[in-house]
DNA sequence: GTCTATAATTAGATAGAC
DNA sequence: GTCTATCTAATTATAGAC
């Protein structure tokens, strides 16, 4: 009954933790519908069922809101890791493969959520272009040793992005209810033409 | 002399028109750049050069000024339709090709200003769907007579928003600042292969 | 931590003079 | 057609009580 409160011994998780983390996934969720400007830090609070004020309290203002819905330190490097753990064998489909289950999950993917927002011009579009060059088109990259290895990784971050926002932002048909495995077999073949394949 | 202002025969042309066109202008431009919500139509006046009223006295609203800017009656009929005269063979340079040019010479392709737009749900995705369908789906699906058809034009869907996307909207490397060329046979290739190759 | 004000700013939209 | 002035509503952000 003592642990509640208490400063320094954490009773559950400092009490506030849950709410900051449904602040957090109504943010992702509201700024990957509506982008930045389109999101009101009131309509994040209302949909977390937590005061506005609490909002400001735990993240400063918008903007550091914003940074913290799309911080994904440790966010999916478990599945991503996967990808590359196997070699080029047979990588066009696993990339494809864990891309789809990773944003069908709902997990409010930082992908989406990046390609819908842009608070004003560069700062999101820089994060996503990091994010993509480091986490994608390096690690892609490396494994080749041809001397096209970046035009290569470059033609399947057009697939990946493609793909995301075909399905996930646009929803256009019949890629959007396409099943999982349709699409890995098809866009999973393009992406490994693009990587081993031979130069046309 | 009295003709700048006759309300039945224009003179010029009524006047207005060329104010009317400077703030499409400067709509199209920032509504690309800052999404529909991140764009005040104040911000939009002070570009063009006249005063915020006149927004609202041509485009009635904020939204009408949005239709009027991501309307594409007629806007590049020309060439597209030179893309599917050829017939199947060297399909995919042409439509890649096509896109890269238009896109390249910064005319506000409506593609790139709905992709970053969105005011609320529905109504930009919406166009932007029926856009796609319409103009790209539906033309290719109809030069194909697989039961696939709609599935590999999907895939060409794939194709090209991924490339819009990856170098107009997120710009990165080294899809950005690849030629027209190289950027033309590679995923022409690819295109021609999702059309016409032979399912995996 | 959580909530109740409330300040300060800004946006969309209108009325009316010229 | 074009501009000035203004109204209304919503938003970010803060101060402070509990």
């Amino acid at each position: 009954m003592t642990e509640h409160t208490s400063p320094g011994r954490p009773g559950r998780w400092r009490s506030g933790a849950q709410s900051r983390q449904r602040v957090l996934d109504a943010a992702r969720e509201l700024f990957q519908r509506n982008g930045y400007a389109g999101t009101t830090v009131r309509a994040v609070a209302t949909e977390a069922g937590v005061d506005p004020a609490m909002v400001f309290y735990f993240f400063g203002n918008k903007q550091g809101l914003f940074a913290a819905a799309v911080d994904m330190s440790a966010q999916l490097p478990p599945a991503i890791d996967a990808i590359f753990d196997g070699g080029l064998d047979g990588i066009g489909e696993r990339v494809v493969r864990t891309l789809l289950e990773n944003m069908d999950k709902s997990e409010r993917a930082p992908l989406a959520i990046l390609t819908r927002s842009g608070p004003g011009d560069d700062q999101t579009e820089t994060l996503l272009r990091q994010y993509i060059d480091r986490e994608i088109t390096g690690r892609l990259a490396a494994l080749l040793d041809t001397p096209d290895a970046a035009l290569r990784a470059g033609m399947v971050n057009v697939q990946l992005l493609g793909l995301a926002v075909a399905r996930y932002v646009v929803r256009v048909e019949p890629i959007a209810s396409a099943s999982v495995d349709e699409l890995t077999t098809r866009l999973g073949a393009v992406v490994q033409h693009c990587l081993t394949g031979s130069a046309s």
